[in-house]
DNA sequence: GTGATTGCAAATCTTTTGCACTAAA
DNA sequence: TTTAGTGCAAAAGATTTGCAATCAC
């Protein structure tokens, strides 16, 4: 019976360590566990209580005070984006590439909608001087 | 010199308490300043803690806590409605119709996108059993 | 008078911060 | 070493809640 699975067992951390180098991130420990657990098997939403759970599920002790420091960096170095649709928690998506989102509102699960799902026309323009950041389009759901 | 003003100076509450009663809320002196505030002169778009503050140059003696349980309120009753744009503050709306924002992130300030201005295609289904409460287009700025 | 509403202060919850300790380079 | 990163506990904000005092009807 030859082995077939392609997944290289002796390099496990390669990819969440190259992403962290290139973003330019010292690939401390507790770093390069979330990475593992966002960027390789990971669910694209997290809040940092979410993410927290996960870690700990996953025996890493991190405390919640560098989950949210390392949200943060992982966004400023573009790994990540910050999704705002509940006042209550923010919400945090490994998927950095343009899209949109439905939300469903009882259970505060983030769904992907992709950009090409969505056309968007005559969107007034802003004020001179002023530059569009991003244009955010949510679904908001009930039911699930 | 004929008087020109067609505001009845003797009903000047008029606009605000008829609001009240339609919702079927008390008309306290609080809720009937606030609504004063908010549906006659005001601004659309507000947070607990500008409406707090409006309140205090109005001359009005309101605590926050009583600001945030009427905005509740009357967004509970349709007077308003919330928006979250923000992960730092909860915004409210005076305008109940359908429509979008600009937000500008520097400042903080909301500005109405008529909803005619924006046409969206091809929104996938979300899931049998969920319902679409409302789809928000938040076109998020720079600048000013 | 009676129940709804208000104000205050305390409580809650999420997120941030200060600082001594630890670990990566 | 040297400096960045971490954990803890305290602090900071926004929002909520409990309860006695007050107001609308």
């Amino acid at each position: 019976m030859p082995k077939t699975r392609s997944v290289p067992a002796e390099r496990p951390f390669a990819h969440a360590l190259e992403r962290l180098r290139k973003a330019g991130l010292r690939p401390t420990r507790q770093r390069l566990a979330l990475a593992r657990i966002l960027f390789e098997k990971g669910d694209r939403h997290v809040s940092a209580e979410t993410l927290h759970g996960k870690a700990q599920d996953a025996g890493i002790r991190v405390s919640l005070a560098t989950i949210y420091n390392t949200l943060h960096q992982f966004t400023g170095a573009g790994l990540m984006r910050e999704i705002v649709v509940d006042g209550q928690r923010a919400y945090f998506d490994t998927n950095v590439t343009d899209h949109h989102h439905f939300f469903y509102e009882t259970s505060g699960r983030l769904e992907d909608i992709p950009a090409e799902s969505v056309k968007l026309a005559r969107i007034p323009e802003p004020p001179k001087g002023a530059r569009v950041r991003r244009v955010e389009v949510i679904v908001r759901v009930d039911g699930e």
